[in-house]
DNA sequence: CCTATACTTGACTATTTTAGTCAAGTATCT
DNA sequence: AGATACTTGACTAAAATAGTCAAGTATAGG
């Protein structure tokens, strides 16, 4: 199971954009600055949420990224895959020696892991971007949830 | 998110007790035998389950471990208790430096997590021991999953 | 009583992952 | 031309993981 501060950042970074989207692109600098992420690491994310075309990067002074599409288009599964946080609970195909090839005894929790891993996936899978930066939300936010 | 090995281990060997019990205690040797999980990380695991007193030890020749409770009575989120796994996503109350305290702004996503952590939580206290050792998923793990 | 078996406890550690940093660019707007 | 901002890839300190090791203690059976 992998969940790290590299997925949230990117998610938290991702409705802070789609919140402070204007006609202008947002900088990597604002986002730093409002979110308290290091600038080196947004870097490295992006360029993983470019690639997934997930986000636009427009070059130049007044430069910075947009999202590529709608929020409503943008679900979590999308931001997690794109950077390399994978929901994965057993490793069963990777490694055959402590896998659950071979031996029927060693997949005594198989099933387990897999419901739990759709469970997870589904939760994902039904938020979008949009779901975070509703009324509701940034209300509780802001009385400092 | 914490879900690791410990706490995989941890349901294997449960449901490995489940599963082979009979009027006899199952020694750790026997579980690491059949599961392939090292005897020395196993008695690390049980002394836990002892403490939380989902198992039960009774030592001496022909000694080991019994489950302290019918497999219906064991929830999953006890066994990952008891093994120190923590199902949690967000950190905002340990540090104040990176956490969500002071601006309002460090906190966009933090129902998110909350629901998240709601959602895991949810499926583990639906989870009994029971429900991993019934025919259906032990057809299954004897078909090689 | 003796001894093999098995549980108990706590300290220790190699490896891997995380969470970044650093450096050296390239592109584009003004 | 120069400032700003994106781009890429290599590098690394610190923490977590997944165990191992050692030195016991307790009990059953002979």
């Amino acid at each position: 199971m992998k969940l790290t501060s590299k997925g949230r950042y990117a998610v938290t970074a991702l409705v802070d954009l789609a919140r402070f989207k204007s006609d202008n692109p947002v900088s990597l600098r604002d986002i730093s600055l409002r979110q308290g992420i290091s600038i080196d690491f947004l870097e490295q994310i992006f360029s993983k949420l470019k690639k997934k075309e997930i986000v636009q990067s427009i070059r130049g002074t007044q430069g910075g990224y947009i999202l590529s599409r709608q929020p409503k288009e943008i679900k979590l599964t999308n931001i997690f895959e794109a950077v390399d946080e994978k929901v994965k609970t057993v490793q069963c195909k990777k490694e055959s020696k402590k896998g659950c090839n071979g031996k029927a005894t060693k997949c005594l929790t198989h099933n387990l892991w897999d419901e739990l891993e759709n469970h997870i996936n589904n939760f994902f899978e039904e938020k979008s971007l949009e779901d975070l930066i509703t009324k509701k939300t940034q209300e509780r936010i802001q009385n400092g949830h």
